[in-house]
DNA sequence: GTTATTAATGCAAACGTTTGTATATTTGTT
DNA sequence: AACAAATATACAAACGTTTGCATTAATAAC
């Protein structure tokens, strides 16, 4: 291994102004600059990320904390998030919380622990108190995504799920559903307590009846959706939104079931658009999140050391499980 | 930060027993030892992982590369090898090529920079010629899982794709089709063409002639699915095993937009039982892979220094797509 | 021509750990 | 009691980079 020792000696300079050199500081000759590169290029020379790592206290790494990175919307945030980061130099160290507290905390240790120079996360949805959070990052610049605690300092990127859960609700409305119910997630949870604040909204705007026994909370799971669709047919609903697509997919074969059609006589729609719910039949109506962007917004939030909230919209997908509308006119 | 050197002044011995206490060296009194590591845990200490790396030169991160994250496949494999890596004080660090191959060569080139300590790695489609990922390693320890190069060195893990193909075009064959083609992959790779070997054999065994004209390689996206599936119609087809799903899918919806009724007019059984596989109407069979085994299976070699091959079963998911003799006993 | 100013490089001390070799201590053997 | 063998710890040199401070060389100011 070839090291800037080995690049000083042949050059008759010392460590010091390779190290200047090849770091583009302002404290080296322009001409002594271009003969070190070039040394540096025909010696085969590769900076030893270790000893710059241990030195300047820092790696060129960034973490990425996910409650799940199978989750399409995750991985494809992380991959957008890469795009960026690779393209400045930084490598990307990626845990999976399973949205478990504890799990969490262990991730942001191994983080700290490799002294990474940044911390991209969305928050476990067991997570209430962000304090600890803080806690463990230290002086580690940290970067909010999705899943956001207000409370935190640093950059934010978040969909706008209050708006988008407006439009989602009253696009139901719109298709003649009259008792329009909710799945909601961990309320906890800013990215779905604004949901239901926009499903609120949408149902008042529209001069329905807010109804708290047509919102069943903690409900984003296949089981959990199957469940409280029967509750909710039961109770006279005719229609969901639901805040997650899995709890959809379960909602929609219970009602099916149950013998109920859709969009005949239930209507659904989904959030973040997996790749399934284009594929069911009937498809699932869903709100598409724009993941790889997010990604790279919030990548981009840490290079330029920005501190704002970006709000990246959301796009509802119509499809067959809510539009009556286009049905009836078949 | 506290440091070996502050927990040695604190008990009056040199930074060298500290180090050696710590990291369980037989070189040390067992008194010493427990003191010691009551002292470190009392004030605090964590080992500073740089300075560790640049001394042993070597780091505790695994890399892992794979084609893309995003493939439920690829990001159980990862879980995985987490799990397993996680436990014994490893980290992770996640590459993707998109199936290409200048970005594999640069993925193996940063964990190379990074000294990883191993390479876990399922190479991408683009590459043909292995050499050049031997050389990028250097000395780093190499296992490949799923997609691998037998003429690498190290340990393999990979499906038995010659018998579960073989398996899953039975299964077709039993169900009264006649004419089964394959929607192949790429053959250079051997996961593919294990899976094209299966498939012929079982059609040689079960008397039925081999064509090459129902055989369409590269085949594993949708939009190629569909078009292979129109070929495969026009030429008599009326059943097909794919090597991969999303190709399925897409031969499923061609052969439906003709008109064409699944399982009665034909029957399809792709692989690596997406999510999407169960939730479509009608369901795709398909052969599951055990993924979350795979990469669990891939650490342990590594962990072990194993240089074994392993082989995984996969498993026939028998779904609407395929399953004729039960639809005729309704 | 002397002195102040700037520019370019050199010097040397870190960063915190690991490890080969040397030293001191204990134990065992005769 | 003397010596060998073992055990336990200390010493010191790395690992390759970065960076504050010192030094030298070049330029500008008077």
């Amino acid at each position: 291994m070839v090291t800037i020792t080995d690049i000083a000696k042949a050059l008759g300079v010392t460590p010091s102004t390779v190290s200047r050199a090849l770091s583009g500081s302002p404290r080296v000759k322009e001409e002594t600059r271009r003969t070190v590169e070039e040394t540096a290029r025909s010696m085969g020379y590769e900076r030893n990320v270790m000893a710059s790592n241990l030195r300047r206290g820092r790696s060129s790494i960034v973490g990425i904390i996910v409650p799940r990175i199978y989750r399409e919307f995750f991985s494809n945030v992380i991959g957008g998030a890469e795009s960026i980061l690779n393209e400045a130099g930084y490598n990307v160290l990626i845990c999976q919380t399973h949205e478990r507290r504890e799990a969490e905390l262990q991730a942001l240790h191994t983080l700290r622990k490799n002294q990474v120079a940044c911390v991209l996360m969305s928050h476990a949805i067991e997570t209430e108190d962000p304090a600890p959070i803080a806690e463990a990052l230290g002086d580690i610049p940290l970067v909010q995504f999705d899943r956001v605690f207000r409370s935190l300092p640093g950059a934010k990127v978040v969909n706008d799920n209050y708006e988008s859960a407006y439009a989602a609700t009253r696009h139901l409305i719109a298709n003649g559903y009259r008792r329009v119910g909710t799945l909601a997630g961990h309320l906890c949870c800013e990215a779905f307590s604004d949901r239901l604040r926009g499903y609120r909204k949408a149902l008042e705007d529209s001069g329905l009846a807010y109804d708290e026994s047509l919102v069943f909370q903690d409900c984003i799971l296949r089981e959990t959706g199957w469940d409280a669709a029967l509750q909710a047919a039961e109770a006279g609903c005719d229609a969901l939104y639901s805040a997650g697509d899995f709890s959809a997919l379960g909602a929609m074969e219970a009602l099916r079931w149950k013998g109920l059609s859709l969009p005949r006589d239930f209507g659904i729609v989904g959030t973040a658009d997996e790749t399934f719910a284009s594929l069911m039949s009937p498809s699932l109506s869903s709100l598409g999140q724009h993941a790889f962007e997010m990604g790279r917004v919030a990548a981009k939030a840490f290079l330029f050391r920005s501190q704002a909230t970006t709000v990246i919209s959301m796009e509802l997908h119509i499809r067959e499980s809510s539009n009556r509308n286009s049905i009836c006119q078949k």
